[in-house]
RNA sequence: GCGCCUGUGGAGGAGUCCGGUCGUCCUCAUCGCCCUGUCAAGGCGAAGAUCGCGGGAUCGAAGCCCGUCAGGCGCGCCA
C-alpha cells in the first residue's frame, strides 16, 4: 500500500520510487504547476504535480479537496534551487507525483486542522476524530508514550515491579467521590472506580511487593477544573525498607530525565526542598510555580493598631495582612487592569485587594493612600524593596483566604508581566503536610494522604509548569473523552458513594 | 452549591456600555474564474446569519430588562 510515510521523507530519499497515503492537509494550484501538501501521523510532504510530466496525475489532482484520503506514486527528488522548505523537516524534498488514487473523499472540515486553530474545544470535542489529526493532538499522544517509556526503561533496572491493580474496587470512606459502577450480579451494589490506586498498597507491601510502581489511572468524581479533569493518570511508587532519601534518590532523576528525554530541558539535582509551612508563607499555595519570583510578605504586625481601620481590624482579629509586588506592575498595568485585581480577589474569596502604585521619589499613588501612616510606608517600601514603576498588592483577610488570593494574583500577574521561562522546570519537594486542615466549623483530618503511616512524614513532589504538574502541559491533550450528556441525576450518580453498606464486591 | 465572564454566516472575532445609519465589518474556510514554484500561495468575484432560546418595556432591539439553556474561568470541593 505505501513505501514510507509522508514525515519520514530525506534527501536520502532522492529518487527513490515511492507511494504514500495520507490526508490532503492544503492544495495549491497555480492554474499549472499544483502542489498538494500530504499528510500522516509523521509529518507532512510536499507533492507535485506537473501538467506536462503527469498529466492524468495532474488533472486529479485538480479535483482534490481538503482532508481527502489519497494514496499517491511517485518519484522523491531534491527540491529546485531556493525552493527548500526550512519550516517542514521534509523541506528539502518533494514528491513528483505520477497517479494518485483517492482512497475516500471528505466533506469540508467545520475547523482548521492545524495547530493554528481557534475552534472552540466543545467543538473540537464533537468532531475528535478531525481534531486529533492535528500535530499538535499527535504530539500530545506522542509525548505521552515516551513519558511512559521513560518510566518503564527507568524503573526495571532499580528492581521495581510494574503491577496493575483493580478496577472494580470497593468504595473508601476518605477522600473524593467515587465514580459508580453498578453491579448486575449484586442488584443493588456497586463497584467503586479508583480515586488512586494507593488504596491497595498495603495489600502489596504487607504481601511482600516491596518495590513496585503502575502508571494508572484515577477517576475522581469532582467538580472539572481548567486544569484538572475528571479523569488522569499518575505514577504510584511504592517501596519498603525506605527512607525518605531513598524515595527521592528514585524519583529525582526519573523526573530529570523525563524532562530531559521529552522535553530537552535540563533540570538540577537535588531538587529543592521545602516544608509546607515555608511553601504557604512564601507562595500561599502548596503547589507554587518556581520560575519566577514575586514571593509573598507578611505586614501583619505593622498593621497593628492602624489608622487603615480595615487592615488594622483584621490584624486584631487574627487575621494576616500579606502582600508581593509586581515588578515594573504599576508602569504595566491600567486602571481598569488594576481594578480587575481587585475584583479578581474578591472572586477568590477574599474581602478585597489594595494595590499601591510606586511612582518616582517613592511617591505612592492608592485608593488608600491617605489612610498609611508614614511609618507604614517606610515599612511596605523596605520589606518589600519595592522601587518606582512596581506595584505593591496587599490582601488582608483570614490567612487561608489571604493565600488563595495572593496566590491567584500571583499567577495572574506572572502572565500577565511576562515573567514565566516557559522551558523552565522547577521541582520542590515539601515536606510536612498537615495532619488536620481548618474548614469554616471544624477540624478534620487532611485528605492528602489516604494512609496514615504516610502521613506522619508526608512528602510530595510538585512541579509547576503550566496547568500541568508531572504530565503534559495541557492536560486536556490526550484521551480525554467528552463529557457525558444527559443521564445525569442531580449533582451524583443514583448510588451511596461514602459509605461501605452498598457496596458488596 | 456560590461568584464572574461568554454566546453574532461553516470557524474565530468586532459591533452591545451610549437602541434607529446593522445583518454592517475583519481574518480564515467554502464555491466560481484567472494564474506554471508555491508552501497559512496570490488576484478577482460569489454564496452563506431568524445575532443561543423564550418573554417584556419601547414607535423601533444583536444591543435595554427578566427568565432559560449551553460553555469557560475561579471559590467551595478535589491530591
Amino acid at each position: 500500500m505505501r513505501t514510507h510515510t509522508c514525515g519520514e521523507l530525506r534527501l536520502a530519499h532522492a529518487g527513490e520510487q515511492v507511494a504514500l497515503c495520507g490526508w490532503v492537509a492544503h492544495r495549491r494550484d497555480h492554474g499549472g504547476v499544483t502542489f498538494i501538501d500530504l499528510r500522516d501521523r509523521e509529518g507532512v510532504v510536499q507533492i507535485v504535480f506537473h501538467p506536462e510530466d503527469a498529466p492524468a496525475a495532474h488533472a486529479a489532482a485538480q479535483e482534490l479537496r481538503g482532508e481527502w484520503v489519497v494514496r499517491i506514486m511517485g518519484v522523491v527528488r531534491e527540491r529546485p534551487e531556493g525552493m527548500a522548505n526550512a519550516d517542514l523537516v521534509t523541506g528539502a524534498v518533494e514528491v513528483a507525483a505520477t497517479s494518485v488514487e483517492v482512497l475516500n473523499s471528505a466533506e469540508t472540515p467545520p475547523f482548521v486542522i492545524e495547530d493554528r486553530t481557534e475552534a472552540d474545544e466543545l467543538l473540537r470535542l464533537e468532531y475528535r476524530y478531525l481534531d486529533l489529526r492535528r500535530p499538535e493532538m499527535t504530539r500530545g499522544l506522542r509525548l505521552r508514550h515516551e513519558i511512559n517509556r521513560t518510566i518503564r526503561e527507568h524503573m526495571d533496572p532499580l528492581g521495581f515491579l510494574e503491577v496493575e491493580t483493580p478496577v472494580l474496587t470497593t468504595a473508601t470512606p476518605e477522600g473524593a467521590r467515587d465514580f459508580l459502577v453498578p453491579s448486575r450480579m449484586f442488584p443493588g451494589s456497586f463497584y467503586a472506580l479508583p480515586q488512586s490506586p494507593q488504596q491497595l498498597k498495603q495489600l502489596l507491601m504487607v504481601a511482600g511487593q516491596d518495590r513496585y510502581y503502575q502508571i494508572v489511572r484515577c477517576l475522581r468524581d469532582e467538580k472539572p477544573r481548567a486544569d484538572r479533569g475528571l479523569e488522569f493518570t499518575q505514577l504510584d511508587v511504592e517501596m519498603s525498607f525506605a527512607e525518605e532519601e531513598d524515595v527521592m534518590a528514585v524519583i529525582e532523576p526519573l523526573y530529570a530525565r523525563i524532562v530531559r528525554e521529552t522535553q530537552g530541558a535540563d533540570v538540577s539535582t537535588p531538587f529543592r526542598r521545602m516544608s509546607y509551612d515555608e511553601m504557604l508563607e512564601r507562595y500561599g499555595s502548596d503547589k507554587p510555580d518556581l520560575r519566577y519570583g514575586m514571593e509573598l510578605s507578611e505586614f501583619t504586625e505593622l498593621f497593628e493598631g492602624s489608622g487603615f481601620t480595615s487592615f488594622a481590624k483584621v490584624a486584631a482579629d487574627g487575621g494576616a495582612i500579606k502582600g508581593l509586588v509586581a515588578p515594573q506592575g504599576a508602569a504595566a498595568l491600567s486602571r481598569k487592569e488594576l481594578d480587575k485585581l481587585v475584583e479578581d480577589a474578591k472572586g477568590r474569596g477574599a474581602a478585597g485587594l489594595v494595590w499601591i502604585a510606586v511612582e518616582d521619589e517613592g511617591a505612592l499613588r492608592s485608593p488608600v493612600e491617605k489612610f498609611l501612616s508614614d511609618e507604614e510606608r517606610t515599612g511596605i517600601l523596605e520589606r518589600t524593596g519595592a522601587g518606582a514603576g512596581d506595584l505593591v498588592c496587599l490582601v488582608a483577610d483570614r490567612i487561608d483566604r489571604t493565600n488563595v488570593a495572593l496566590d491567584g494574583l500571583r499567577r495572574d500577574l506572572a502572565a500577565r508581566l511576562d515573567l514565566i521561562s516557559e522551558d523552565r522546570w522547577e521541582f520542590v519537594w515539601y515536606f510536612e503536610p498537615p495532619l488536620f486542615e481548618w474548614s469554616d466549623d471544624e477540624v478534620h483530618p487532611d485528605p492528602r494522604s489516604a494512609d496514615p503511616g504516610t502521613r506522619l512524614r508526608g512528602l510530595g513532589v510538585v512541579a509547576r509548569r503550566d496547568r500541568g504538574e508531572v504530565r503534559p502541559p495541557d492536560p486536556r491533550v490526550p484521551l480525554r473523552s467528552p463529557a457525558p450528556r444527559g443521564d445525569r441525576v442531580g449533582d451524583r450518580p443514583v448510588g451511596h458513594a461514602d459509605g461501605r453498606e452498598g457496596c458488596d464486591p
